[in-house]
DNA sequence: TTCTTTGCTTGACATTGTGTCAAGTGTATC
DNA sequence: GATACACTTGACACAATGTCAAGCAAAGAA
């Protein structure tokens, strides 16, 4: 019965998102995990190396789970380029509070872990792309503003985009989810279109 | 002699800022620091009740050292509400670089510590008075562009210049400070200003 | 049914860094 | 010479990660 380890190890990294999510990502200890999930602190060990290598998997999972790459596909199919920046904002956008423990806690370990910082790349490197496409797709539609490359768009456009804004905004500002979806998208409209 | 207290203290926050300076803010202990400063490792809890009050304590002396306030002199000296924009990104823009390791030591016991956070909170709160009286000044001179309240532009401003977008074009994008500047102006004018 | 393997448990232990405590030392000052 | 002060020294408590070895219970093979 391999089905028995596979199901543990889905416990575990189910208990990871949840307590992380509750939490923030933070003060989640390796015992809490071991608890909530209904097995032994070394029953953890067993599955995953460390406490990096479980938030590491318990990412990957996360992002199979949530599937962000299919609500990005609504992107690829907007009728015209404006339109699919628009779209592009509003699925990140409202992807990030789903995301946002889990991601407090793999940036707060990514400075000091090698591994922790490859994930988060990795992570990112899908929105990346994605604000590179999106962009691309500006520029030949030829409503890319002349100030900026192709590569100085792209990276403003994910920099805008960034957990971290979102949280500042949200959370230091007070502004609502919505508020943060058309504010975001008034400002990056104003500052890479034409 | 009394001086030689404050002689010490000065000495434990000069070698705390410059090792979290070196490390960018990872790793660095408390024994790390009492060697550096040539002082017993107890010498430190002595002055300081622990290690967030010591950063605290660091985050107040670099602030005084470094005088944000004095330079951000010139922008109020501004002839233009335009131009008090333009030096003040740059004025905060050169700044970060000053004080980046020291930052992300703090933003990293941000959420772990509520004394870690009022410290931030309050060396931020002098950069967001800024970001508003700048976005009053645009806004008695009508060129704030119409589709922001005081307010949002205000929210805008402060965080486009938050020290984790400076991290993210500058480590993650590969952009030089004057990239950073000058795409940060750019964007910014293009996005609050009419 | 007995034997073996597998997945997990249990409890002890090493390690690292923070913070505390108490006694001791050296040195200006009265 | 006595005193107070700033610091040192070394021991300790504590929390969290990670390791190790022995044991247990159930599934599958003989």
């Amino acid at each position: 019965m391999s089905s028995k380890e596979a199901k543990t190890r889905t416990k575990i990294l189910e208990a990871t998102w949840k307590l992380m999510e509750q939490n923030q990502g933070q003060g989640v200890r390796m015992s809490d995990i071991a608890k909530s999930a209904g097995v032994s602190r070394q029953a953890v060990y067993l599955h995953f190396e460390s406490r990096v290598d479980l938030m590491n998997a318990t990412t990957k999972y996360v992002d199979e789970v949530l599937g962000l790459d299919e609500r990005l596909q609504c992107v690829s199919d907007a009728p015209s380029a404006t339109k699919a920046l628009e779209l592009f904002i509003e699925v990140w956008g409202n992807y990030i509070p789903e995301i946002y423990g889990l991601s407090k806690a793999l940036l707060a370990v990514r400075d000091t872990d090698e591994a922790a910082s490859k994930a988060w790349d990795e992570c990112m490197s899908c929105l990346r792309n994605a604000s590179r496409d999106i962009v691309e797709g500006l520029n030949q539609s030829k409503v890319l503003s002349s100030q900026w490359t192709n590569d100085a768009a792209g990276d403003l456009l994910w920099t805008m985009l960034s957990v971290q804004n979102w949280e500042q905004l949200i959370n230091d500002c007070g502004w609502s989810q919505t508020q943060y979806v058309d504010g975001m998208t008034k400002m990056i409209q104003a500052s890479i279109l034409d």
